[in-house]
DNA sequence: TCTGGGGTCCTAGGACCC
DNA sequence: TCTGGGGTCCTAGGACCC
């Protein structure tokens, strides 16, 4: 039977920036999303004050002041540079690893006498080598490893390591009782409403449901939750990371504009950095999704929201084609005197650019094209983002997004390079 | 005044066909 | 006056994740 591991960072973007600046060691701080709008990331310090996840920014401001809470515009540059680092660290200790999201790894431990150790090791290494504490959680399905992981963090006895076949049944069952049912991977606001609603409240009482019963009543997704949560593994584990099936690049105003040009120039920017995205992945796509939509918090506003669908000629990754699709989009979808507050672009029908086969599709690119983008790519990669960019994109800056208190990319920019006086 | 962005997977329902 | 139903394909939207 394989055994899965997770191993999830602790405050993972408070915790980065706090091993650059020593003064915020014992400090709370937050990190703000994009646009300073909410807080997505507390250090310990934060979190005992009792500001919740997710809480919009503007509400608390105040109060972080009067308590001098430390606020960090957040820096995506420094976070995944730390991020690969980790993996790194990760991938030697371990020959199968899966990369979930930032700050979180599945890892299979076939092979290793004792699972726990290994998780002590891995604990200790990413300490020692990168100041990032981590959690690990150890079961034999993933959503039991993610489990394990919240016991690991939430009881401080255990040392940060938790494994579901080290516990006695008693003990486990006692943890599982005293869990609500939404602390489970894959049961979410909606789903916890409902199950509550039938008696099934705790992670317990999902674990004892008949996941038949289950697969009728609330679909296949939470079916394979009861069987994983029995110690059944469902979920697939992915070592390389397969190419993205949808790009999407999009961002809120730092307002809300009436104005078409404005709009325009956001989403030409949005375009500009999808195409880089898909070339990266070395991928060309066949659909162009266009969406706007004014702020649904401005509940005085009339509302409006729409994507928009334009199929492409042919499968590209030429940024000057998505753009004169998305442009046509927009036409299609701008409707004039609303206030709107958000705009992007998702790229869809993603396919790899090697494998197209001229006679599947009516034209391809043209290699001269290809080689500008690379250009184009390559510039923009040594001499910084937007160096060069379309004409389109110039329109008004109106839209730009705020970001008052983003540390310095340490790790990744030369002109923000930590100093170090003797 | 100020409420994120980028993903995956599943499903309901419409269009179309015979 | 009576006016099908089942299958397939596609898309938009919802739920979930971090």
């Amino acid at each position: 039977m394989t055994i899965y591991a997770l191993v999830d960072a602790n405050n993972f973007y408070a915790t980065c920036e706090k091993v650059f600046d020593p003064s915020l060691a014992d400090v709370p701080l937050v990190v703000l999303s994009n646009n300073d709008g909410c807080i997505v990331a507390r250090s310990a310090e934060a979190k005992e004050l009792g500001i919740p996840m997710g809480a919009p920014m503007h509400q608390w401001k105040g109060f972080c002041a009067n308590h001098g809470v430390v606020i960090k515009s957040s820096n995506y540059a420094l976070y995944g540079d730390m991020s690969s680092r980790m993996l790194a660290i990760l991938q030697k200790l371990c020959p199968d690893v899966e990369s979930y999201s930032i700050d979180e790894s599945f890892l299979k431990l076939d092979g290793f006498s004792d699972a726990t150790v290994l998780g002590y090791e891995i604990r200790q290494t990413l300490q020692q080598h990168i100041k990032v504490t981590c959690g690990v959680g150890i079961g034999p399905s993933k959503t039991l490893a993610k489990f394990a992981n919240h016991i690991a963090k939430k009881h401080p006895e255990y040392g940060g390591v938790f494994s579901v076949s080290d516990a006695p049944k008693i003990e486990f069952e006692q943890l599982m009782a005293y869990y609500p049912v939404n602390e489970i991977w894959g049961v979410g606001r909606q789903l916890s409403k409902r199950l509550t609603a039938d008696g099934i409240e705790t992670v317990l009482d999902l674990s004892r449901c008949d996941a038949k019963a289950i697969h009728a009543r609330y679909g296949v997704v939470l079916a394979k939750t009861v069987r994983e949560l029995r110690g059944e593994a469902c979920i697939s584990f992915d070592d390389i990371a397969a190419p993205k099936q949808q790009i999407i690049a999009s961002r809120s105003f730092a307002g809300v504009t009436t104005d078409y040009q404005t709009v325009k120039a956001a989403l030409s920017h949005h375009i500009s950095r999808a195409a880089e995205k898909l070339r990266l992945q070395e991928s060309v796509c066949a659909h162009v999704y266009v969406m706007i939509r004014t702020n649904p918090f401005r509940e005085q506003d009339p509302q409006y929201r729409k994507t928009i669908l334009m199929p492409l000629p042919h499968p590209t990754a030429d940024t000057a084609v998505l753009m004169k699709a998305a442009m046509a989009a927009l036409r299609k979808g701008f409707i004039p005197g609303f206030r709107y507050h958000k705009c992007g672009v998702m790229l869809g029908e993603i396919h790899p650019m090697n494998a197209l086969q001229t006679d599947l599709f009516a034209s391809v690119d043209d290699p001269k094209r290809l080689r500008l983008m690379g250009l184009l790519d390559s510039i923009n990669k040594r001499q910084g983002s937007g160096t060069l960019h379309m004409a389109s994109t110039q329109l008004s800056a109106a839209w730009h997004m705020r970001a008052e208190n983003r540390s310095p990319r340490y790790t990744t920019c030369w002109e923000e390079l930590p100093v170090a006086y003797a």
